[in-house]
DNA sequence: GGGGTCATGTAATAGGTTACATGATTCT
DNA sequence: AGAATCATGTAACCTATTACATGACCCC
């Protein structure tokens, strides 16, 4: 029930997206994928994408239009979509939209396991850690300037501007974390609690071999 | 270049930083993970734990150190940790604090391909992701104070308050974009852009043979 | 006209998830 | 005692990524 999605990699939602008003050959759609700048919302590589594309078609989301052989190129395979591929990329537009998913962020690793740290030195690598995130907002808040400049739709950019608005929390949240990470009293209960566990440790490892 | 890691997968980290004070056998890992509700920030199932665990060894970051067979259950394999998992786990651990990855969020790729959706339709949409995140914060913020109030330390609730961070800055950008799309001159530009789209597929698949 | 680099795709490999298996324990 | 559930692991299956292959074009 995890999965009830016959493909349910992302890069198809944008393959079928990309379908919806012209048909396609898979190279082409790559290309117009990291021409928008799609992949750095969407993990593109060509492998993966050839086998969406196939995922696909058994699925019956696109369809095999025709085979195109100009000399020149290796031959082709234009792809179309079908009306069951319409209705799903709706679909889960729909779904993508309005619910939520739980998502695993890599941060979130590190702050669930922060405890094995000392925190002197937690603080000094949220510092660093602060310095990055800075000047990537900054990136993607010049990248956004750049595109309204050249007379794009704003909608287009919404997906940066989500962006940012992640980053500036996250920045935000590193910030007050620095604090509280260097409260003395903290200090001390860590150091204690870190050597407990380590005393434990090695009085149980004694009277195991090894 | 990429993955220069010999084991990648989050949970991995899981295992190394909780065979840090005593050796155990995967199945006593994966109940502590659950336990300690680790689960909601790295994604947990058996079958993984046992792959990462093999690679783990395979890498020389934890070693078997005896097989227990107490009649009762199945024989447990129990494994230590190496010094090169302990360096290995530090130097992970630094570096996921102290350096952002990019990261691909669903609600990302939504977002930038929003564009096929009827700004009417989106905005509705949109309302029910706002009132999701809500009540996913609501619980958020529940959590921690239940788990405040039986005397946890904070700093081993800290990725909840990440979390909730980021609940609060997307709902924030959901009403914002809500706004945004409800705008008239917007609504009329995208109907327009559609209809353009449509016509030119239209008379291009005239001529295509279906 | 030979060395790069586009354009395009396939195949090999590794990674992760689901499904299956099996004995013990506990509940009614 | 039979049913449900816990404890534990293996194996089969999918998915995704990397590596490899090949012909044209382009540049001095």
């Amino acid at each position: 029930m995890a999965n009830r999605r016959a493909v349910g990699n992302p890069l198809a939602l944008a393959v079928l997206a990309n379908l919806l008003f012209e048909p396609m050959h898979p190279y082409e759609l790559g290309r117009r994928l990291k021409e928008t700048g799609k992949d750095r919302n969407i993990r593109y590589n060509r492998g993966s994408l050839y086998m969406v594309v196939e995922q696909l078609r058994k699925a019956g989301f696109i369809a095999e239009q025709e085979t195109v052989r100009d000399t020149a190129r290796p031959e082709r395979t234009v792809y179309a979509l079908t009306d069951a591929g319409r209705d799903e990329m709706y679909d889960w537009m729909r779904e993508l939209v309005s619910r939520p998913e739980h998502e695993y962020p890599k941060f979130g690793v590190a702050l669930s396991l922060l405890g094995v740290l000392d925190p002197t030195e937690a603080v000094d690598l949220l510092r660093l850690r602060g310095i990055a995130l800075e000047s990537e907002a900054a990136g993607v808040r010049a990248g956004i300037e750049a595109t309204k400049k050249m007379g794009v739709l704003w909608v287009f950019l919404v997906e940066e501007e989500y962006r940012l608005a992640q980053l500036d929390a996250e920045i935000r949240f590193v910030t007050s974390l620095i604090d509280g990470l260097g409260a003395p009293e903290y200090v001390r209960a860590w150091q204690e609690a870190f050597n407990e566990g380590k005393k434990k440790w090695e009085s149980s490892s004694d009277q195991g071999e090894r």
